[in-house]
DNA sequence: CCTTGTTGTTATTCACTGATAACTACGTCT
DNA sequence: AGACGTAGTTATCAGTGAATAACAACAAGG
């Protein structure tokens, strides 16, 4: 087990991690700290410790989701700076469970206004960084994004991504993009 | 004022319109039972009582939202049965502030598994009803759909909608997309 | 006028949850 | 070894917020 002893630093990572999972699934207002502590193997007050704040953790965790976003879309534009290729980041970030539906929890919560100024910023660098790269239009850009928008919603649904609910209009939805489904090995 | 008696029916209709302003502007878990009753202007276990609990009331508030939005798609498909005759619809709601923000809350909250179901099987309705009104293909729809998503979250975000933050790239983003931005006479 | 059913309120509860305080355990350096 | 700093815990609080219970006020019909 890793039952060993961390820093402060390297225990603030995996606590991060859990927080991204645990808010993926219930959103900001739905998660508590409890449930975030018992997923990181710690207690909760030592989350709050850590974080200082339950909020200050939900940015974090949304910093987090955006940093992994932006360096996936890099990445791919390294290779072929197309959408098509940011897509199939997109894709593969899609596989890490509810990872993206933390994003969308962040827009829902913008009525908090720490959380609104991240999100606005964040969401705003990124449609930036997708014209940068690929050097499309803005109403390319912008179908690019809306079609992410709409598989984070059905994510969130539970009715995109791994483990999900199964329905006619679902994958009729899914079958209309280029999902590849990825298979582990590629 | 309206200070007088009513049917419990007729205030159940006004605590639900009240609902659908409360869950739009915090979401389901950031919504206070006190709060909508303060909206509604009555006490908070009176909201309690006429609908038995938050999460049925949360529930009856996205029923009514996508009501909405069904009707509002079958009049302007009545007048002209394209995408664009109903994307002027789906517009004409956006100007009834966070309406269609409650459909995203409710995304958002598909954890809880009560919210979720209605979740499903309304936005798989609507999907459908798209499809019937105008006959174009499952790609089509899906565009428009997604575009949908993209205006409602931004609208969540405070970007777009009435009241809203002026930034840059947002201004831009709502540029690619029809909007007319209704000046009450048309 | 008085009874009855419905609308609505006030007072209260009870569970939950984020945060704090105070303490313990581990490791490391001399 | 022992002392100090950092990791982590247990115990607890204080506020909140959904839900219940008990009661009050109004209207309508006989």
């Amino acid at each position: 087990m890793t039952k060993t002893r961390l820093t402060a630093a390297e225990r603030g990572e995996e606590v991060l991690q859990a927080a991204v999972v645990a808010f993926g699934a219930a959103g900001y207002q739905g998660t508590k700290t409890d449930e975030i502590a018992r997923l990181a193997g710690v207690s909760q007050p030592y989350v709050i410790r850590l974080f200082g704040t339950k909020q200050q953790l939900f940015i974090a965790a949304s910093n987090r989701v955006c940093d992994r976003v932006e360096q996936a879309f890099r990445r791919a534009a390294e290779k072929r700076a197309d959408l098509e290729s940011l897509a199939g980041a997109y894709e593969d970030l899609m596989s890490e469970r509810e990872l993206l539906v933390v994003l969308l929890h962040g827009f829902a919560a913008s009525g908090e206004p720490a959380i609104g100024d991240v999100s606005r910023r964040r969401f705003g660098e990124i449609f930036d960084l997708v014209r940068e790269l690929t050097g499309v239009s803005a109403e390319e850009a912008r179908q690019f994004l809306a079609t992410g928008m709409l598989l984070t919603v059905m994510t969130a649904m539970q009715v995109a991504g791994p483990e999900r609910i199964p329905l006619p209009w679902a994958e009729e939805l899914l079958g209309t993009m280029k999902i590849h489904h990825r298979s582990e090995t590629d």
